[in-house]
DNA sequence: CACTAAAAAGGACATTTGTCCCACAAAGAA
DNA sequence: TTCTTTGTGGGACAAATGTCCTTTTTAGTG
């Protein structure tokens, strides 16, 4: 549920303390909008500590959460690829800390290290493989399956995320998902 | 709807061409499964023309479809880079034809043409861009404001994709998208 | 052509989820 | 403390979607 990539952020940490590169540290507050969705930035972060969320609103004032975001995890790398706007916006959860990358020293790394280069490229392949079947699972079962699954996942989530973040990571409304939460907890006092 | 890389076509034509690299042409028939989930390949396939489809299916023979994959579009390089198992089948819907890169061919591109590993860095960046709204827009809005959608982006894709399988694309049982296209008509026949 | 199989359309009913409320508790600010 | 504000929990009803089944249409085959 909390992606994380501890290889890419341990190897950040070696460039970083090179000091042969554009790249700096940041720090945020919990709940500070880091980025803004059909907005153009030029850096790209990664997280070093801390848990952020990454979601889409629409015109309603919808959101939908694409990933909930831990260590090593990227974002703003997509625009860098495609020259475009954000597709999400970034926010944090609790406290932050990134490292930053200048679009220069990104795509310097990109050129002439190899090893960079491949854990970008993995990393955005596992953005996708993680993707595809966590909504098709959540569009092809009812809200308590997904519920299950993700207590086994990571069975300490309601601690740490709010109950409309969790909602808005399923796809379903808060009511929707006490409901469900209720029925759970129901089935699970009768034993 | 239907997605394409017409660069990406474009280059690997020339590579190709060149014989210079272990790459070959492969044609498949309509409905011929390509690759199936859960899998192993060590094969990287690139649609050159054709229609094909990439979907998961569930122990309950469930199938959510992830992606149309036209003219350009890869599949079988993600398990590549995860070193990993299948996530999605691969099926055609029309006759196809294929490039396929052999995995040593495509790390020696990925290792030595520039050009071709930002060509592949901005395909995968593509998949993730183009999933995220889609399957926040499904999730927040009625089957019939979905099918409205896809007219406007592609408005004759009742005539190529079967009706099962759009309803799989969209996440819902056929007697759904049976019922929302109904209402649709009904609604452009008052005028 | 007649026959079969597959795809599409839809009726009737059950279930799930959303909407619109209101109540209550916890956390922060005055 | 008291007063907001925000998060949480849930009742009652409406709407959307799924399930199960039957009928019709279409496409393909001997």
């Amino acid at each position: 549920m909390i992606r994380t990539n501890l290889k890419l952020v341990a190897y950040t940490e070696n460039l970083f303390n090179s000091g042969e590169y554009d790249i700096w540290k940041e720090e945020f507050g919990p709940k500070q909008k880091i980025i803004e969705q059909d907005h153009r930035y030029n850096k790209i972060y990664l997280i070093k500590s801390g848990i952020a969320k990454c979601y889409i609103s629409d015109e309603n004032g919808k959101e939908f959460i694409q990933e909930f975001l831990g260590e090593g995890m990227e974002f703003g790398e997509l625009e860098f690829f495609n020259k475009g706007y954000t597709i999400c916006s970034v926010e944090s959860i609790t406290a932050l800390k990134v490292f930053v990358f200048s679009y220069a020293s990104f795509n310097q790394l990109l050129d002439s290290d190899r090893q960079f280069n491949q854990l970008i490229m993995k990393a955005l392949a596992d953005k996708i493989r993680y993707k595809a079947p966590r909504h098709s699972y959540q569009h092809s079962y009812p809200i308590e399956d997904n519920l299950i699954r993700l207590k086994e996942l990571f069975p300490e989530f309601t601690e740490i995320i709010s109950k409309k973040d969790i909602a808005n990571y399923i796809g379903v409304t808060p009511r929707s998902l006490n409901r469900a939460l209720k029925e759970l907890k129901e089935k699970s006092d009768q034993f």
